[in-house]
DNA sequence: TATGAATGAGGATTCATTCAT
DNA sequence: CATGAATGAATCCTCATTCAT
């Protein structure tokens, strides 16, 4: 019957939104407070509904946070996916990941959540293969790029994937910073000193 | 009375050392399980005292865990000092610097620890300050060895405080890399890929 | 009409045997986890139904169980009274009672929801009611074949209702034993020993 | 230091007194009211403490418990073992033994505790290991007392291990029925009931 | 100083029961 | 009738901190 199919597939819907619900609440609240100080009771008043309909969804907080995490990383990928592949000019493909990548001004809620993966991948098998996971299809993604601009006759580089990580480790490494609240450091700051690396490792001129 | 003072001394004496103790012990469990994952029992138990005795220096756990913080942090720069100075070829000298900074394996505790001053300053103001002074020192010191390399004429930089921030970023980027098990990524390979790129930023050659 | 109480009869049945699944999900489960270890879900899952329907037919779950429990309780003495009515032979009669009461081997179902019983009657006075009221029915039916043995000439005892309580008691004793696994017991060893001391009793030759 | 030494030693017994304290209030309360429906907190408010302190001593629920089983069993044996082996007469002897192992009468805590001792071997190994333990032992000394009686002419058991696992059989089944509440029972009637069981079974003139 | 027993607030998790669909 | 999502009270355990010795 059609109603019961709509039946099943509304409270599917449902279930599905409300999981969602509480893996967003969790997120945020995880950028906002950093994943130790958030209490399942915080996740479930965030997400609009009671403690044990959390634990309904997620056997554990560890398995919530984790969601959370993935969740995260996975929208960013895909955003970046979905944008760089219209851009055909390699400069301007490097530079839209770049902007996508990196942190957009202090506190950046994303970036955070990435201190957070950090700290407990260092510590937690489980984060630990989460990262690695979600890391290596982030590199790949830039070293394509890079790929694509030497195959353009853009750039220029003997060891792409060396590149990718060299570039990669700027961008992290200035998000860091920008995160942090360096003062005179913003977003575009951060950009711009990311192109400078880049262009220094990727100009046909420069030879490494 | 000498005999006095001298008991006295010897008192202090003992208790500043077990006062180090105790900071040590917090400084290697940090970077073994993260913060959040630390016991003021389990410090205890470390530095060889009763828990009793732990809070009988430090107030607070939190005041623990900053101070040993703070101790591994003016240890590194400490360290780093002592050691520079003595070198006047500015590429050894910023070899070096690089040496001592970046993380030297996978797991490496100092670089754990990194992490979790990262992960708390983006959230604790208190942790957040203690990041800064520490960020602002060791910033200091690489811009001064990119000054120093231009003066001797065996660098080329336009603007060494950005140029050592790039620099910084570089190695903050890849040290994370590393810690986290990076396949393929060893300490001497993070090293060559920093110098990679300070090369192509110092290098008289290349125009920025 | 006809059909419309067909159709009510049906329904009725139906619910009763949907009853009577929750009922010896139940029961099986007490028998295998013990009370305490009873979750509502679990019985559900058992009897391929939903939590709430479950709930639905027990208004609470303490119904359930009680009901859970008298239902064992009642086939148990509905299975003896039907079987040694058929058996003419006193010590034949007795022989079989026994073997339908006591344990069969280590963990017999039956007997562990036996000693479910016994510690919640010790506490709850509901679960003391049921208890009482079926253990007064199967030790009438003892007497009621020791009584028949002394009709027929058989059994020799002088206070037939002590002697069964004797008796009883014995295989009670000895069910424990072998629930609970002490070595070198078996099933069959606990109905010869029953009888041994049945016979003790009951001998014409010897006086107590 | 003799004071040093007493202070330890004060601070051990204290805490030994504490743990036992612990351990009787639990005791006391699973006879009232049955394992399942103790509370940690129920057990540190018995005995006069808080409830995290319940916690310093006994790491979980189930190890407390299981301690206040086998500290109330281990009294059980202790007594029993300084009365018998001052009783000459076997017969006498053999009723002091069942005057101390059966139920007192209605709800005897000693027994109500033992129900759930049943009810948790039957379902959780650890429990079970403990009974087992418990009961070898107190059958050893039955078994004793018989090949004593055997010794001194008084009983007559061509199998004494067997003849004891009767009689405790019977003991067993009758005190449940007694603190169960099986009207007419007393305590002084059950003993006489063991004891006339004993007599059947031990009697020089009865051949088994 | 030094100890470790003692406290109690805090937080994760479980689960019987209800209710909208 | 039937489902299973949703609730929230109940409970165990952890752990920073205090305090008597």
């Amino acid at each position: 019957m059609a109603e019961a199919d709509n039946g099943v597939t509304k409270r599917q819907e449902r279930g599905a939104a409300r999981e969602r619900q509480i893996v967003s609440a969790a997120a945020e609240l995880i950028a906002e407070r950093g994943l130790a100080n958030i209490r399942v009771t915080d996740v479930a008043e965030r997400a609009g509904m009671s403690v044990g309909h959390v634990s309904y969804y997620f056997r554990s907080k560890t398995m919530l946070l984790m969601r959370a995490i993935q969740q995260s990383e996975d929208a960013f990928i895909d955003r970046v996916e979905a944008t760089i592949h219209g851009i055909k000019d390699p400069w301007r493909r490097l530079t839209k990941y770049v902007e996508l990548s990196a942190a957009n001004g202090p506190r950046d809620p994303g970036w955070v959540l990435w201190f957070e993966v950090w700290s407990n991948a260092a510590v937690n098998d489980e984060v630990a293969g989460l990262h690695e996971e979600l890391d290596a299809r982030s590199c790949r993604i830039l070293a394509g790029i890079v790929r694509y601009g030497c195959e353009q006759g853009a750039f220029s580089s003997d060891d792409p994937d060396r590149t990718a990580a060299l570039i990669s480790a700027t961008i992290d490494g200035l998000s860091i910073q920008l995160t942090l609240g360096r003062p005179g450091l913003t977003g575009q700051g951060v950009v711009q000193l990311c192109l400078t690396t880049a262009r220094a490792l990727l100009s046909p001129a420069t030879a490494h």
